[in-house]
Parts: C-alpha cells; structure tokens; sequence
RNA sequence: GGCCCCAUCGUCUAAUGGCUUAGGACAUCAGGUUUUCAUCCUGAAAAUCGGGGUUCGAUUCCCCGUGGGGUCACCA
C-alpha cells in the first residue's frame, strides 16, 4: 500500500555541524524511504541567516555522505521540487498563508508582545496551559482598517475549533490532544514571513511527503500542523518520532558529554560503517541476536512499527567495540586505505602496507595506529627493568642478548623473513633454561622499547637487519 | 504548572498473555589459547520502577503513583 509511493525528508539547520541526533534521524528516515523503494530529500532550513553558515551546510553534506546515507533530491542535485532551500521558498508560504487569510481560516492579531507576555505569565501562576486568548479574533473589518491605518501590522494566527485532534504514530499508537489547549497559534510574523512550522508543512504538501520521521520534540507540535493541513485542506502526511539520544547522565546528548559532531568521530578513527550500525542500534533492533549488520542487510529488515519509544543513552564503550570489531573485518588492503590519512609522513606506502595485518586486531581506533607502530620508525630507549625479567640478574639478561644477537646477525637478508626468525629463534629460546616468556620479553624490549608490541617477528623483517642488530648492541650496553 | 511522551541487567536491547530458571551484545569479573599486547574461546555476576486491578496465568493489557524527558514565543 506505501510500497512505491513513500517520499521522506530530512531538513537540517545548517547552524552547526552534523550532530549525532540529526544523522540518526537522517538514517531513520534513509532506511525507511530504501526499505519501501522510496525517496529521499534533503532539504535546507536556512531561513535565519543570523544562524546560517555556507560551511556548515557543507559540512552537513559531508558527513552524510560518509555515513553512506544518499538523497534522491536535494539543494546540489535538485529535483522535481526545486528549490530545496527554505530560503528561496518565502514567495510559496506568503501564497497559502494569504490563502487562509482570504478565507477567513486565518486573521491578523495586533496584541503586543508584552499584553501576550503577561497573559502567559498570569496562565502559568493560574497552572493552567497557557494560550492565546483570542481577543482579536472577531475584530470587524472597520476595526481591522482603523488599526493598520495607524501603522499597526499583526501576525497571522490560524483561527483554531475546539474538539479533538488526534494522530497515530506508527510505533507510539494513537495519540490525542484537545484543540482548546491550543488556542489560535501563530503561523507568520507580521512581516509576512512563516514561522519554520509553518513552511514545513508547506514545504511538505509541495514536495508531497508522506511521512514525517523526527525527533520526539516535534511530538507536541503535531497537532498544530494537523490543524494547519485541514485549513489548507490536504491531507496530513504520517508523523513518526525518534526518541532523542541521551548522554550517560541521562540528560540530553550535549558537547559535555564529549563529541556530538559526526565529522569528529571520522577525525577521531572511527568507521562510517561502525557509527552508522551503532546509530541504527539506537532504537532499533533485528529482533534477533545480530549486532553487527550492514546497511543494506537493515533496508531489508527496517519498520517504523518495530522503532522502540524508550530514550537510549549514549555508550562510547559499544561504539569502540563496534568500531574494532569493523576493522578487524576490513582486507588489508581496506583497512591500509583507512589508514593512510593516519599515518605519519615517515611512513611510506608500501610499509604501511606490511604493517596493516600487524596491527589488525590491536587496534580498536584509526587514531590508535601511530603510537602502536611509532617504535618501527623511532628508536625508543628500554628501561633497564623492563629488560630484566623478574627473577634474573643483568648477567644472564646481557647473556642471552648476546646470544640472540649472535642469531640474527646469522640471517642473510634473503632470509630475514619474519617466519623463518620466529621459528629459529624459538628453538634458540628452547635450548636456554630461560621461560620463553622471559627470553621473548626481553628480545621485544630491546626491539620495541617497552613490554608490549605489535608480534615480534613481523615488526622485526620491517624494522631490517640493521636496524635491529643496532637496537640489541644499545640494548647490551644499557646492562 | 497544563498538556504530551517514555520506563526490562550499569548501558543498548529481545521476549507483544503461557514455550522464560526473562535471551543476546557492550562494559565488568574469573578461567583458557598465545613469546607481550590484542584477537579468539569458555564461564560468572547482573534487570522487568512501586502499588492496585483484569485473567486460570502477567515483562506483556488497564488504572494510580514515582521517576525521566519534551513542549507550551511574531525562536528554530
């Protein structure tokens, strides 16, 4: 029934960059517009140019498409409902707000903002909703022409009739509001411009959305919009709301409780692939045990019934381990590519690529890379505990690295393959009465500068024979 | 304050009246594999907010509390 006809949109303010809230709405409503065969758009709120910022909306761009998240229209690749900009749309909201003025479905209000405060302040101690008293409902045309010809302009309200208004969410059910609590709410500033409310719900009749996926802010709004689509006598599209993502504080996600930037966590080393199934796990779920899923595993899967209502907190912790658990999924040859904008300059592409299966199950991060592998192209300084193991005296440690360096100057280059070592010098470590454990810890300090290391032998064919032997001679005259 | 939404392990969630000793994952802890770290494997601990109903039977349905969140502008 919704097959083939569904058509979604996503309107980000370009006042900031991409937040992880509006990219989980945006996936939300991307999974729905794929699962059903729809489209989706992508649609510019730009309306205050005190808050607009070319790069931010660029930014914005950006990060979707990293996330993967594609439009089908949109303010660069435009579309049948061009423009897509809310800024270059003014002409098209006066055009239906005068409509409802015409039809006497909307009237000019002249109260000053300070009566209107005061009403509101008296309604608040009262404890009861406050709401526009609709006196300048039923001002006379003569009374109307008296007023303007004093200058006064007055902002355009929609006349509001008591009853109820109600709406079913697909997940939350049927939700029911009573249109006296509402009063007559304004649709378009005396200057004749709409409030973004109100040029949302134009914008959408114009571009015939069907359903409107957002946050659960917009819950309260919902019935004002029904209103506005029965006065412009359309048809009102499904609305839908996404519960906001928390921090673990249970307020809600805010820079203090660390980034909230999308383009931050592509700086930071995570994978537009981890992020993006760590934000479809947010209130969704495959219903079965699964937790790393593809995008297009999830298209198949996605229903707006089966979106969970409960406020999810935000855990860095899962993300990393998603994160991690994508990496050591990626080839090699995937995961160099990552890399490279990581890597440093000293680092030249083609060790970078002997490093990649290395450093694949260690790192859980992009950002991780450098400091695992910073000891291959900087020699750093053992200290001498490190090098003598627990239970043996500096002797018997300067012993053994001699015994090992006499080992490995034995390889030729030809044979300084990384198997071809371990397995030599394995039996090496076997022949002393030393633990191989101690034997080993004490061949990575010297090697590595410190206890812990990428596997041995692998770092030991990059780093060369010279290098190497270089590292145990130090190694020996720190004893 | 009025109105609206929400409520299962610490966290994300599964179970839409019985198949449940409430399942999985992250995190935590304990073992194991391993020359370090990591990966991997095994195991442990850990939850239905409280109170009333409805029902032969409630995590599940209803009501009341409690807690959290949102919203009430000529802001977005």
């Amino acid at each position: 029934m919704i097959k083939d006809k569904v058509r979604v949109r996503m309107a980000p303010t370009p006042s900031g960059f991409l937040h992880l809230g509006t990219a989980h709405t945006a996936l939300f409503n991307w999974l729905f517009a794929r699962h059903y065969g729809g489209k989706f758009i992508l649609r510019i709120d730009d309306t205050d140019p005190k808050r607009y910022r070319k790069e931010y909306e660029e930014e914005i761009l950006e990060s979707l498409r990293w996330l993967g998240i594609n439009w089908d229209e949109g303010p660069d690749i435009g579309g049948p409902f061009a423009p897509y900009r809310q800024s270059k749309r003014m002409a098209t909201y006066w055009r239906y707000i005068k409509k409802l003025l015409d039809e006497g479905k909307a009237y000019r209000c002249y109260c000053s903002p300070e009566k209107l405060k005061s009403e509101r302040e008296a309604a608040l101690k009262k404890g009861i909703a406050p709401k526009y008293s609709g006196c300048c409902r039923y001002l006379t045309s003569e009374e109307r022409r008296e007023i303007e010809k004093k200058g006064r302009r007055g902002a355009v309200r929609l006349k509001v009739s008591p009853g109820p208004v109600s709406f079913i969410d697909p997940s939350r059910g049927k939700i029911t509001v009573k249109a006296e609590d509402i009063g007559d709410f304004v649709i378009a500033r005396s200057d004749n411009t709409a409030l973004l409310a109100t040029a949302t719900t134009i914008d959408d009749i114009e571009m015939k959305i069907t359903h409107t996926i957002r946050g659960e802010d917009y819950l309260n709004f919902v019935p004002k919009q029904i209103l506005l689509y029965d006065a412009l006598g359309k048809k009102a599209p499904v609305f839908a709301h996404l519960s906001f993502i928390y921090g673990p504080d249970g307020s809600k996600l805010s820079k203090r409780h660390g980034s909230t930037a999308v383009s931050d966590y592509r700086k930071n080393g995570y994978l537009s692939d981890a992020l993006v199934n760590y934000l479809m796990l947010l209130g969704w779920s495959p219903k079965d045990d699964r937790e790393i899923l593809s995008l297009s595993q999830v298209v198949k899967l996605f229903k707006l019934e089966d979106v969970s209502d409960a406020n999810p907190k935000f855990d860095l912790d899962k993300l990393t381990w998603l994160n991690g658990a994508y990496i050591r999924r990626k080839t090699d040859r995937e995961l160099g590519k990552l890399l490279k904008p990581f890597t440093p300059k000293e680092i030249p592409s083609a060790l970078l690529k002997k490093m990649v299966p290395l450093v694949k199950e260690r790192i859980k991060k992009l950002t991780d890379f450098p400091e695992l592998v910073s000891f291959l192209i900087k020699y750093q300084k053992p200290n001498k505990e490190d090098l003598v193991p627990k239970g043996k005296s500096s002797q018997e440690t300067l012993a053994i690295l001699s015994l090992i360096f006499g080992e490995m100057k034995k390889f030729s280059l030809k044979n300084w393959q990384a198997n071809r070592m371990e397995k030599k010098l394995l039996q090496v470590a076997d022949s002393t009465d030393w633990k191989r454990v101690s034997f080993f810890q004490t061949f990575r300090v010297a090697i590595a500068g410190g206890k812990t290391s990428p596997p041995l032998f692998g770092s030991i064919e990059l780093l060369g024979k010279k290098e190497t032997l270089n590292r145990l001679r130090k190694a020996m005259r720190f004893l």
